[in-house]
DNA sequence: TCAAAAGTGTTATCCTTACACCCATGT
DNA sequence: ACATGGGTGTAAGGATAACACTTTTGA
């Protein structure tokens, strides 16, 4: 027997306000399709999900189009920027199969849209780091690492003699703990790793036991929602370094400091002003207007603009080594 | 009514052997799926097609293990190294659709081996670049690129006054035309370029129209397959910077002038040779082994071997600036 | 006048590039 | 001996990181 398949679309929206990631989230109580007898950890959990939608094989020309589509029409909002991340398809990822639905596999977006309002009903805006707290080193190491660091340590321990060295590795490499210290970008990597040690909820929800033996660590999200987010935050991270994509996010008008928030906000990392500001410059990636903006709080900032001509200058143009030296 | 979606999977596996970069191939003459109504450019055409295999939803647990087990049976060879590349659903992609089959989705991935012996009926490896030989610089400018300059240009002349000036960008951001200069990294922009500018013959094809009505450029393929092709070599350029990947295509024991080559290949691009060397060597990323190879021709080579270690020491250990600084 | 943020200058250090040169082997 | 490729040294130039410092506003 051959069951049936059935495609769906998933969309990481991003956006950054008050210098903090925010990710679209829908209240999955309101989405119709769920039924009620996947109880607890899904219906009546209150867990955030992401926005999905349909792919009608019979009415959509593309992929990308029907996403658009589709995020018009429940936000009201012209996403500018999108891009594919990845086809999610894992057994078991969707609990509708346990009621013999079909095989959903699902094609999942990112999306980045300006801080503007989107508000729609049974949709928010959550701060990204709430589900993934340990990405957030702009207020130095995040106190969740040291806690997480021991519980990763018992997972080690947990093995047999010969497993324990590659997971050591592992975890060394995931989270920076050698010489290399932390990348950024490797979301995904450290997001997987914490699946299947154990230490975030999902683990044991997907196990049917919604009682986690252990700590966990950040909110948890509906379906394989996290591992989703994951992928979008590691991507744009590492687009950041070589993709003018940071503009997708702000005014066209903007202070380089408001910049400097942005991709703070997104690399999880905090920047030393000075550098940003002449790195910025002299890449050729802004330019000046000459107009000033007074509701800084000091002296008024320069207010510059996204400089397109870069790409013609420039092989990479982005905020380079993720992005500029850091402070702390 | 809503068409039934059907998922398959195609892989692009790559191997280097003698200083070239190979797509293992298929004759879709021999793939029985294929019904022979489809007439010119399909059947009968002789047009290399990328292998590709079915994704069974009630068989396959992952995608990934789907594709591994259907590419062993196929060649026998272990696939190590895996990547999920995109996943294509354009409308028409597959012509199938023309005789009322299913709308059929593919997941792409790209796939790493050693340059052995995989020698299986009815696949062959071919050069990449004979399909996309505007991408190998290595012998200096393509010769290919100044037909394909002058042919872009008339595409930019064809269109209305306000258009020409966002084509005449396009083409200079895509291949270089500019300050920037050439970025290898963009493979998959420069081959949509091309099609979207009818300068592949595919763009034909697909019109149902098998005469192209001027230049076209490179060996075509069966399907989209170029363009997933594209997609794969794009994406390993780029991996190749801040990961080893090399190494998935190399013995475990080389010289560094081997691994030079194998970079070459990839990149499309002739690098100076003494500070190859030396950044690799410094970077950490390789470890001499004190054995020698005498089949060099010279003086032998030192053997050397990745060092695993690296991934711990450094952020993103790959061969750099793709890499090193260029011969020529 | 002070706090807050904008913006400039300078220097030590490292990395990259380009060039020149020597070494070891087979023919 | 010489051709071929392996391998090393060094110095110029550029980019980066860390520092101290001045400027301009609002309260």
């Amino acid at each position: 027997m051959t069951a049936r398949t059935e495609v769906g679309l998933n969309a990481v929206i991003l956006a950054v306000s008050d210098q903090q990631p925010r990710v679209l989230t829908v209240d999955p109580e309101q989405l119709p399709e769920i039924p009620d007898a996947l109880g607890p950890g899904i219906k009546g959990s209150g867990l955030a999900a992401l926005p999905s939608g349909p792919f009608d094989p019979a009415q959509d020309r593309t992929l990308e189009l029907a996403l658009r589509n589709w995020v018009q029409w429940q936000t009201k909002t012209d996403i500018g920027y999108v891009e594919q991340l990845y086809t999610f398809a894992d057994q078991g990822r969707d609990p509708r199969e346990r009621l013999g639905g079909p095989r959903v596999l699902s094609v999942a977006y990112l999306a980045l849209i300006k801080e503007g309002t989107v508000d729609v009903a049974h949709s928010r805006w959550q701060d990204c780091y709430a589900f993934l707290p340990w990405e957030d080193w702009r207020g130095g190491k995040p106190e969740a690492i040291e806690e997480l660091a021991a519980a990763l340590e018992g997972w080690i321990g947990a093995d047999g003699r010969a497993n324990r060295r590659q997971r050591r590795e592992r975890v060394e490499i995931c989270f920076g703990f050698g010489d290399a210290g932390w990348d950024g970008y490797q979301v995904l990597e450290r997001y997987e790793l914490l699946y299947e040690a154990g230490l975030v909820s999902e683990y044991w929800l997907d196990l049917g036991d919604p009682k986690p033996r252990g700590p966990v660590f950040g909110a948890p999200m509906a379906y394989d929602h996290r591992r989703i987010l994951a992928t979008g935050l590691g991507r744009i991270r590492g687009k950041l370094r070589y993709r003018p994509v940071v503009f997708e996010l702000i005014e066209r008008d903007f202070t380089l400091m408001g910049l400097q928030h942005v991709v703070e906000a997104l690399s999880g990392l905090r920047l030393h002003k000075q550098n940003f500001r002449r790195l910025v410059e002299r890449s050729g990636l802004v330019e000046g207007t000459g107009r000033l903006d007074n509701r800084t709080g000091g002296r008024p900032a320069e207010l510059f603009r996204f400089r397109r001509e870069v790409l013609r200058e420039r092989r990479a143009p982005g905020v380079g080594a993720l992005a500029g030296p850091r402070a702390d």
